[in-house]
DNA sequence: ATCGTGATGACACGGCATGTCATCACGGTA
DNA sequence: TACCGTGATGACATGCCGTGTCATCACGAT
């Protein structure tokens, strides 16, 4: 028998969580979480920076995953078919199938203007990775800005509607809708300024 | 003589800013402050939510200065000239003019994880308020989420553009080559998805 | 059997943020 | 002049947040 079950991490975020749906995350604190998982306060912080990384464990990897994307797409794309496949791939292979999760996690979330400013921090350094990746492969700096940006957008957008939907459509449809919707809104002619 | 100066607010924002470009925003604690300014460590949580909000005086305004510019558009303007002429009128009364300032404090706010994060909530809530002043105006939700995100993007990268430039060009300049670039970006034929 | 490594406990500490009540200046009223 | 309501501030107490530091213990390698 060890002095310490070995499952510290996986206990806090149990006990987190649980703490979290009884009570709410702002009404909720480490010594309470601690308690509940059988460990100290101090121990909580050297796995999470604070109170609200529980909520994001495992987002670590989300920049990396997104270079990796746009690095390996074929050099003969364009930024459209570019940002189309990429996004349609991230919605298939890590949104479709868990919008009840990811339903009752946006309602964590918006709960707490500090989850809410943590999830806004997710999105930007994401931004900054497909960016930096968009650059590499030789866009210039102002296009990759703004193909970065313009996606988070478009798939922001494309989510919000998705998880309010009453039917069950995919959400790769809702995506190219917003596409759809971007590309005529800025294609009107006769309205360039000057 | 009253028994206290009456400018309490004054005297811990000036305080505050001062300490911040003396020893970083971390670095500086609410006692500090409140005691360069002459008054109570509670006295400055009866102002400010909390350190962060010294840096964000002033921004409760943004949200119904924004509605205020898309109601009050003509009633003919069609999404893509309302955005232009919303963001050229923006970037000529907020920011023109004032580039040393707000290179200064871009600065502080990169310094510091928490003030980035409350920087990107002031976008976030600026974004609110501009989609529902389109919606108002009878925009189908979607495009006028696509619209308020799209806009902030345009305004956000052309905005780091213009303070990272060596040269002296309006930031309307770059408002325009921003929305040129992601109007062809998106505009191109046949890379339509299905 | 010994030792290094790594995770945890235990304790201390300062800053953050809030609740509560007393105090004082100011303006209005009689 | 005297009184009173209002609002801002001071003073005090409290609990949580987050970090630094050191001791303790299990485990694996040698």
């Amino acid at each position: 028998m060890s002095r310490w079950r070995p499952d510290a991490r996986e206990r806090l975020e149990r006990a987190a969580l649980e703490l979290f749906a009884e009570q709410g995350f702002a009404a909720t604190t480490v010594p309470q979480i601690t308690e509940r998982a059988g460990l100290t306060t101090r121990t909580f912080f050297r796995h999470y920076a604070d109170k609200r990384e529980v909520l994001f464990a495992g987002e670590a990897e989300l920049p990396a995953m997104a270079r990796r994307m746009i690095a390996d797409a074929p050099p003969s794309a364009d930024p459209l078919t570019l940002i189309t496949g990429a996004l349609r791939a991230v919605a298939d292979t890590r949104f479709e199938g868990r919008r009840a999760d990811l339903l009752r996690r946006r309602e964590i979330v918006r709960s707490d203007p500090g989850l809410g400013e943590r999830e806004l921090r997710k999105r930007a350094v994401i931004c900054e990775a497909v960016t930096a990746a968009c650059r590499e492969r030789g866009f210039p700096a102002m296009t990759a800005a703004l193909l970065a940006e313009t996606s988070a957008t478009l798939l922001f957008v494309a989510l919000q509607a998705w998880l309010d939907q009453d039917g069950d459509r995919p959400l790769h449809e809702f995506l190219d809708e917003a596409l759809t919707s971007l590309r005529s809104t800025l294609s009107v002619t006769g309205a360039v300024p000057h």
